[in-house]
DNA sequence: GCCGAACCGTACCGTACGGTTCCGTTGATT
DNA sequence: AATCAACGGAACCGTACGGTACGGTTCGGC
């Protein structure tokens, strides 16, 4: 076993992989065929074709194949960024507008094509080895997500603006209304009609109706 | 190309793929086999060892490995049934109690073993081929329940039972209520939490939220 | 200017698996 | 009894891909 490869099993979960410049490009790279051509395309010799690396790197600095998923799931995870928060709650139509960015912005990622290669990346693996990369993307990308959400969530609670008994289950409720059907739908390769592709109305609608549910 | 080779791409979505019993013993250890252990567990002499029959068999049946894994997800679109709603509007309780049941065959459906492997099966292939697999998990799966949900919110909106403007809409936010982001989690190979398995209480709160937003 | 580390490119190996072919057996039909 | 189609079993081939080894090149430090 190589002394570099990338274990993420037991790296902190919010800890920075902290990749090379290099290495950073060569996942991008990955990542571009991944999205292209799905897991089938990205073999070893492909991608050192691609990014003008040579094998012997890859396996230097991931171990092997799992360990170079794995680093492209970390690598993209690390990318995702959502707008912060502060002073969000100042009143009723701030607070109601932050929710409404954040659903938008949940929507926006779970919608893109990188981030529906990965889930299908995951999900085509997550009955081998021993599911690595469905825990990975579930604890740096769904769970977090579902932290953020939830302070937000009980922020606006605390604040008299919400009412519910349960973070997780108000935030479970928020998604369901924002996904539905669509998420999977995608995943299985079905394009998304023109409604769907207006974010923004799909958010407002989400909201509206969340609000109709746990609004105080 | 082999003349027997089965074609799901130019049959009817409605009409039976009408297998032999031989051939269904042979799926039903295919389905067991992807179960267990996903898309790479499922070779065609491994099936050939498991199912007790020869590769030649397989290839004069099904033409090719693709082949194969259409006929399975059409095998097993075809074993899913969802209660008769004769009947169903006859009054306001009766009709609320159908829609439950409905959501909670629903939710039956979508997490068990087999519907979860075939949904990976599928999504991991939807970015390749012509995407055959996708497709057909569409076409014989969500959208067959689809309209029968539709038809399903309709009458109840005819009796005055429901309140909407478009049932597809409806049907997605019903969707959404009951799923959550549950069906994700549990592709990605995350372990349902207790009560997440308790189907009944699941449908029963999603038709409660459900009705607060539609209910006439 | 020399040294070593990092790295590229490439050739190579082993193996797993899709697909084909051949042969022997069974069992129904005439 | 003869025939023939369907099938099981097994051997076989081609190839794609994961993983390794090695020679040549670049580049920063002394």
């Amino acid at each position: 076993m190589p002394a570099a490869a990338y274990d993420i099993a037991t790296s902190r979960p919010d800890a920075a992989p902290e990749f090379s410049p290099r290495q950073q490009v060569v996942l991008q790279h990955a990542l571009t065929l991944l999205v292209e051509g799905g897991e089938k395309a990205l073999t070893t010799a492909g991608l050192a074709r691609t990014a003008s690396c040579s094998k012997e790197s890859l396996y230097k600095w991931f171990g092997d194949r799992d360990g170079l998923l794995a680093a492209v799931v970390a690598y993209q995870a690390s990318q995702v960024q959502f707008p912060s928060e502060t002073g969000a709650t100042a009143d009723a139509a701030t607070f109601r507008a932050h929710v409404t960015a954040f659903v938008e912005a949940l929507l926006g990622v779970l919608f893109s094509e990188t981030s529906l290669a990965l889930n299908r990346l995951s999900i085509g693996q997550s009955n081998t080895n021993s599911n690595r990369l469905g825990h990975l993307l579930l604890v740096r990308g769904k769970h977090m997500i579902s932290a953020r959400a939830r302070t937000m969530l009980e922020s606006g609670r605390r604040h008299g603006l919400l009412k519910f008994d349960d973070a997780e289950d108000a935030y479970q409720v928020l998604y369901g209304l924002a996904i539905r059907d669509v998420h999977i739908r995608l995943l299985l390769g079905e394009n998304a009609s023109p409604a769907e592709k207006d974010l923004a109305s799909q958010a407002e609608n989400a909201v509206d109706r969340f609000y109709r549910l746990f609004g105080a």
